[in-house]
DNA sequence: CGGCCATAGTGGTCCGACCACATCGCCGGA
DNA sequence: TCCGGCGATGTGGTCGGACCACTATGGCCG
């Protein structure tokens, strides 16, 4: 007789899906205040205990956001609201996997670099030589990682794929890339990096996609190879 | 004085770095037995409520899992585990990032279909024979995709590299792609898709990595194309 | 010796209270 | 009239405890 649906899994996983569903018809937009967490529990008919857990969860998957004093909202939904967590699986792979991960990122980078090199604009172009030149002007390595990051982030923006660029930010993740290069780079492979990045940018300037995908993949088929080494050594 | 770190965010939230410190610091091994909730709530200071909310929020992260009546484990800290949640992007995305997210695949998909016909064995290639011919024998939508996403799915797993399967898994969730083939599907593409598919199978069986990934390239790009016609008109 | 069951321990759920913060409106002074 | 401060109200944030549901263990009975 009752109007709850049968019980399958647990409540709060259950208003997970709830709050899910009522996204995905299209009854909250993105930006949108929820009602409060008490009438949410009502609503449900939970407990704001468990109503609590199922908002805690869908923050960290970048779906809400809990604002103290002020309500519950949903996010723009942009991709980069939602593959921020993509960064916890680089925080905590290890071993075989780090080389998976940087496969993968290979693959990725290489072809947003050549998207990029047809599609950047004079502007963006700016962008990357301001951190191309940041980074070469200095020898302190958290400097130089900032802007290296930063020079891969507007590559990755140029290419026109939000999401790729999404995926790329959490394959470099700062802890992910202070965990691999801190090894790599004390081996002397600052010299070689820069020739890397220059060849990149020359790919960039000349709007030359094939030869900024081949740069792009060397540039970190040679951390990859130097990673695999490492562990099969 | 207190040994407390200092307050930097949600109660919750930093028992979730902890955690994830914990983790990361080798102190917790995967599929190592936490302390129950109770401990842990103790042993970091806080409630057992915000505890609960930490520990939703790293399960649905696939860092954790929970079983009723035994206790808290890590899980394996497989690929699978953790990029579970990518599902969940696929699920809420719309319109214009639906394009993006097939472009992602595509790049994937016919790279990992490249390596999979330079490393595939006679038994995985058995297997996906095996998909592609009961997709062919019957006419059920249901039933084709099913043995749609299996198909893929053993090409990407022969390919070696779990992390690239278990993204390509995320990108082909049942939800995201039966929202997106079902009208690509009713347009009378069944037979493009079967060649498509044959395509790729002779490519795996002569072991031609460039023809497999031109195959898998274009049979996802089949899809991107039509969804973006789709968008524009 | 083996299977069954009582029991202790675990996560799961709920409730109620209080705290911290944001927001807005009221009120008083300029 | 205008404006600035301040307090009331409503929100999420945290806490503690109680009880339920399930698992697993070990002892007891057959």
């Amino acid at each position: 007789m009752d109007e709850t649906a049968p019980q399958k899994g647990s409540v709060p996983q259950r208003a997970i899906e709830q709050i899910k569903a009522m996204i995905g018809e299209g009854r909250l937009e993105p930006g949108q205040r929820l009602p409060t967490e008490r009438d949410l529990a009502v609503q449900l008919g939970i407990s704001r205990s468990s109503m609590r857990e199922a908002i805690r969860a869908l923050t960290v998957l970048g779906v809400l956001e809990a604002r103290h004093g002020s309500g519950i909202y949903v996010t723009q939904l942009e991709a980069g609201d939602l593959l921020e967590t993509f960064g916890v699986v680089a925080d905590l792979s290890r071993g075989p996997r780090l080389v998976e991960l940087l496969e993968v990122r290979r693959i990725l980078e290489s072809t947003a670099t050549a998207l990029a090199a047809a599609r950047i604009t004079p502007d963006q172009l700016a962008e990357v030589e301001k951190h191309l030149t940041a980074m070469n002007a200095t020898d302190d390595p958290e400097v130089i990682l900032a802007h290296d990051l930063a020079f891969h982030r507007e590559i990755a923006a140029a290419a026109g794929n939000d999401t790729m660029a999404a995926i790329l930010e959490g394959l470099s993740s700062r802890t992910f890339r202070a965990r691999v290069w801190r090894g790599y780079q004390e081996e002397g492979a600052f010299e070689r990096t820069r020739r890397e990045h220059a060849a990149i940018h020359r790919a960039l300037v000349a709007h030359d996609p094939e030869a900024a995908r081949a740069a792009a993949a060397a540039h970190v088929g040679e951390v990859e190879e130097w990673l695999r080494a490492q562990l099969g050594g």
